[in-house]
DNA sequence: TATCTAAATGAGAATTATTCTCTTTTAGGA
DNA sequence: TCCTAAAAGAGAATAATTCTCATTTAGATA
């Protein structure tokens, strides 16, 4: 992803384009697999020594409100962030912190197959992620 | 689920039985949606005032470990406990702080036929959680 | 291009969920 | 009933996140 394609999506959502937004989305696209607001906040401090912690949790909070990045759920209270916005399911690792992306269109198929027919009462549907826990092989 | 239920529960983990024990595994079955340690604390202060903030969590986190509850991923960092030990799944309602126990045996089924035919290659399946986000019809 | 201003950032304090430390109490086996 | 390792209580400490407010800046407008 170039830098022309991340002020593109700042400015499509009508975010003004700031250096630290930019170097925030960045950073979450190039270190993947889900960082912290800590590991941004590190990786960015690399080129941009000065940023302040409260404009990356600021600047997180505004991409997400803005679609432009999701939150992932962990088990404890450090929260995880998400550049890939298209619908996808997680791995999470029981024995590091790694959680990796699983893309799987045939399963997201049988899913909504399968929530076509039992619709549930009471609730609407907007999103299903699965979270498959275990652990990676050595 | 009776006093004697959870002593026995306890006894058979080998944890020593305690009053605030007790109250604390109470409270989770009694509370049911999925509470905070916030919600546990409140709930239990009426019968047992002088409960320890710290005891709690101490509590919490040995009742996790000794599998008598399970944390539940959430969005923010408050975390969340689960009574409900047999594998289910959770609808997530994006208005409120909701979280609805699903349980689905035809499609756990359906989804241990599908990773049993497609299984990840270097990751091995413990367990899978559907987090269905959606909102609930008024 | 220069000006203007609402919005964004920086610095650091505040908040708050959770953990830790240390002393006292207690469950439960001997 | 005694004994002791384990658990609980009190309160301080920690750490992720939020807040406040003074300063800067993006970008619309003239
Ligand atoms: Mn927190
Ligand atoms: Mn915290
Ligand atoms: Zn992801
Ligand atoms: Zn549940």
């Amino acid at each position: 992803m170039s830098s022309e394609d991340i002020k593109n999506k700042l400015t499509e959502r009508g975010l003004k384009v700031t250096p630290q937004r930019m170097a925030i989305l960045e950073a979450i696209y190039n270190l993947k697999n889900h960082p912290t607001a800590e590991n941004i906040i590190d990786y960015i401090k690399k080129m941009h020594p000065n940023i302040a912690t409260g404009t990356v949790y600021k600047v997180l909070g505004a991409l997400v409100d803005n679609r432009l990045v999701k939150k992932v759920k962990t088990e404890n209270d450090i929260m995880r962030y998400d550049g890939v916005m298209k619908s996808h399911h997680h791995l999470y690792c029981m024995e590091s912190d790694v959680i990796k992306d699983y893309v799987d269109e045939e399963l997201d198929e049988l899913l909504q197959n399968y929530f076509e027919k039992k619709n549930l009462p009471g609730f609407k549907i907007e999103d299903i992620v699965l979270q498959v826990k275990g652990t990676f092989n050595k």
